[in-house]
DNA sequence: CATCAAAAGTTAAACGTTTATATTTTGGCT
DNA sequence: AGCCAAAATATAAACGTTTAACTTTTGATG
C-alpha cells in the first residue's frame, strides 16, 4: 500500500517548498496560477487529502460539528416520532462537499449535556455546537453565548443575546389547530404537549391558550398534559381525559406519536374518530396519513428545518452575524377528516 | 481564558519530562507508582484532556468510529421504521467511558458508501467503520477484509473469511411467523420484505419458502413483494394483493412501518382485520402495540443489537478476533391478535 | 540598464503527542 | 565504599499542517 499522500509528496513531485503548496491548496494569492494550478494538478494526481489532524493541530480547527442530543435511556423503545435520524440526515446534507463532519455527543440528560458542551468548548473538540429541546432561561446558551462559542439550536429561547435558530412556528401551529378545531364547533379541547420545561412547550401553551380566550372559552387544567411525546403518553391521556366528567370533543397532540397513542386509546375503550372525538396532530413525518382513520395534520417535513440548521451553522462559522440566522418555519395544515363530531 | 493544559505544563509543573509524564498518562510500567501518581494529580488538578489531534498526528490513531449509513434522499419523509436514532444511541452508549466517538456518513447510495468506505480508510479517517443493510456480496466488505480494517456489520453476509456482525436471526423470525400462521389455518400467506438485493431480504425468503415446504404448501409468487419497507408500500401491496383472484389471508411485514401501511389499506379498502386477513410483522421498536388493531410482532429491542455493535467494535479494536465477534438475536414472539380468520 | 517595490517563493518554527535512544538514578551485591 | 545491572527518567525527532519572517524573482520605471 503507497504511503498517504501530503503536502510534502506533492512539494517534492513539483519542486516547490511545503509552504507554497499549502498556499496553493488553500487558494491564496500569494501563488501565481500558473504554479497554483501545476500543484493543483500534481494533487488530484495522487489523490491527495487533507489530513485534518494536522490543520487541527496547527490552527486548532477541528472541522467537527458536535451535535449533542438527550436520550434518556438507550434501553428506552417508546417510539418518540422522528428522532435524529432526519436531524443528523439535513444536516449531514448541508455539509456535503464541505471538510465538516456531523459527530454525535448522545447524553442522557439535560445536566449532562451542559457538561459535554463545556468540555466541546474548553477543549475545542469541534467548531460549533448544535442543540435541540431548547429550555426557558437554558443554561447551554447561556455558556456558550458568555464563552463566545459558535452554536445553533434546533427550537427558540429566552435568551436575551440573539443566537442562531430553527424552529417551527409552535404558536402559529397551536393557533391554527386550535381555530380550526373551535370553527367546526368544538368547545372542549384537549392538549398534549411535551414536558413543561421545554420551550416550545410554553409557546404551545401560550398559543393555545390566546385562541381559547380569543374565542371566549375558558381554559381548563384538566384539558393540558405535560409528558414524554410517546405513544403510551397518548393512550395514557386519552384514558384519563375520556373519564373526565366532561371530556374533550377533540385532541390536539405535539407529535404524530403521541396520536398513534390517543387512536389506540380509543380503540380500546371502544370508542369512534369523528364521533366520540376528533384527534389532530402537528409533525414532521406525515405518518399519520397511515393511521385509522387519518388525521388532520400541520405537517413540516423535516428535511427543511435539518438542512436549514446545516446551512445556519456554515453561514455562522462564516461569520455571519446569528441575528441574521434565525427562522421559523411554518407547517401546512394538511386536512384529513371533517374533524366535525356528528352523532 | 486559562490556555487549554498540555502534557507541557503537566511536565513543567512536576519537573519531569513530557515523555514521562506522556507514559505516566497511558500507565506504562515504566515509571513508578509514586511519580505517575503525583503525574495523574497534576493531570487531574489542571482539568488535562488529551488532544486527540496530537496523538493522531504521532500515531494514526483516530478514536472515530465511522457509521456510514445509506439514506436515499433527505428529503424523503416517509417513515422508514427505527432509522438510525437508535442504532447511533445504543452504539454510543457501548462507547461510553472510551475516548471513541461515533462519526456519520451519510451517503445516498451504495456505491456511494464504498466510496466514502474507500475514503474513511486510505486516508484512515476513522479506527473502524460500522455499516448496516449488507447485500450478498458485498463489495464494501470484499474490500475492508483486504485492507484488513476493522469493521463490525449490522447484518449477516455470504463473504469467505469471517467477519464481525450483528443480525436478528432473520430466518429464525420467519419460521415462527409462518409456521404459528400455518397452525392457525393460514393457506395464502404473503411476505413483505425489503430490497432484493439485501442479505436479509434473501434470508427470510429461504425461511419463508422452507416453512412452505415442510407444511406442503405450494409456493406462489405473487404473494412475495420486495421494496422499501414505508408504509406507503405496505399499503401498495396490500391494494395489488388483496385484489388477487385468491388473495392472502395473512401478510408477513418486515418492520412496523409496512404493517402500518397494510393496516391503513385494510382501512380504506373496508377490510376487517381478523376477517378478511391478518398482519404480522418483525420489528424492533414495539410501536404495533398501539395499533389499531395491535398486531402481533416478532420483537427485538433495537437496544440490545446495537450495543452489541458497540462492544464488538471495542474488542474488534482491541484485536480479538473476528470470528469470535459474531451474534444473531432472536426476537421475542409477542402475541397481540388470536390471527384466526373468523367470519 | 540600474533601481526598487511588489510579487512569488522559501525557511523554519510551532501545534501536542509518542517513542527510540540516550542518560541518569537506584539499590543490591561484593 | 565501589561496582554494575536494572530501573527510571530525559532528550530529541517525528507525524502534517500553517504562517511569520525572510529571500529571491519579476517587471515596471526613470
Amino acid at each position: 500500500m503507497p504511503a498517504r499522500p501530503t503536502i510534502k509528496t506533492i512539494a517534492k513531485e513539483t519542486g516547490l517548498s511545503t509552504a507554497t503548496v499549502s498556499k496553493a491548496l488553500n487558494g491564496s494569492d500569494q501563488v501565481r496560477p500558473v504554479t497554483r494550478d501545476k500543484i493543483l494538478d500534481v494533487a488530484k494526481r495522487l489523490g491527495y487529502e487533507l489530513n485534518i489532524s494536522g490543520v487541527q493541530l496547527r490552527t486548532g480547527k477541528t472541522y467537527q460539528i458536535a451535535m449533542v442530543t438527550v436520550i434518556s435511556s438507550p434501553q428506552d423503545d417508546e417510539w418518540g416520532g422522528v428522532g435524529y435520524t432526519q436531524l443528523i440526515s439535513g444536516l449531514s446534507h448541508a455539509l456535503e462537499g464541505t471538510p465538516y463532519r456531523v459527530v454525535q455527543y448522545q447524553v442522557r440528560s439535560f445536566e449532562e449535556s451542559l457538561e459535554t458542551i463545556k468540555r466541546i468548548v474548553v477543549n475545542r473538540k469541534a467548531d460549533g455546537v448544535i442543540i435541540s429541546g431548547t429550555r426557558a432561561g437554558d443554561e447551554r446558551i447561556q455558556y456558550m453565548q458568555a464563552q463566545d462559542f459558535p452554536f445553533v439550536t434546533y427550537g427558540t429561547s429566552d435568551a436575551e443575546k440573539p443566537h442562531a435558530f430553527v424552529d417551527t412556528d409552535n404558536k402559529r401551529i397551536v393557533s391554527i389547530c386550535v381555530e380550526r378545531l373551535i370553527a367546526k364547533g368544538h368547545k372542549r379541547i384537549a392538549m398534549l404537549n411535551a414536558d413543561a420545561d421545554l420551550m416550545y412547550t410554553g409557546d404551545r401553551l401560550d398559543a393555545y391558550c390566546d385562541a381559547l380566550t380569543r374565542a371566549n372559552i375558558e381554559f381548563d387544567e384538566d384539558l393540558v398534559a405535560n409528558g414524554r411525546l410517546t405513544p403510551a403518553f397518548g393512550r395514557e391521556q386519552l384514558f384519563e381525559m375520556s373519564t373526565l366528567d366532561a371530556p374533550p370533543t377533540a385532541y390536539i397532540c405535539a407529535n404524530e406519536a403521541t396520536a398513534l397513542g390517543v387512536l389506540s386509546g380509543f380503540h380500546v375503550r371502544g370508542l369512534e374518530h369523528g364521533k366520540d372525538a376528533v384527534v389532530i396532530a402537528t409533525d414532521d413525518l406525515n405518518v399519520s396519513q397511515y393511521f385509522s382513520p387519518p388525521i388532520t395534520t400541520c405537517y413540516l417535513p423535516i428535511s427543511k428545518p435539518s438542512m436549514m440548521l446545516g446551512r445556519f451553522m456554515l453561514r455562522l462559522l462564516d461569520g455571519e452575524r446569528p441575528e441574521k440566522l434565525q427562522k421559523l418555519f411554518v407547517p401546512d395544515l394538511i386536512e384529513r377528516s371533517a374533524d366535525v363530531l356528528v352523532d
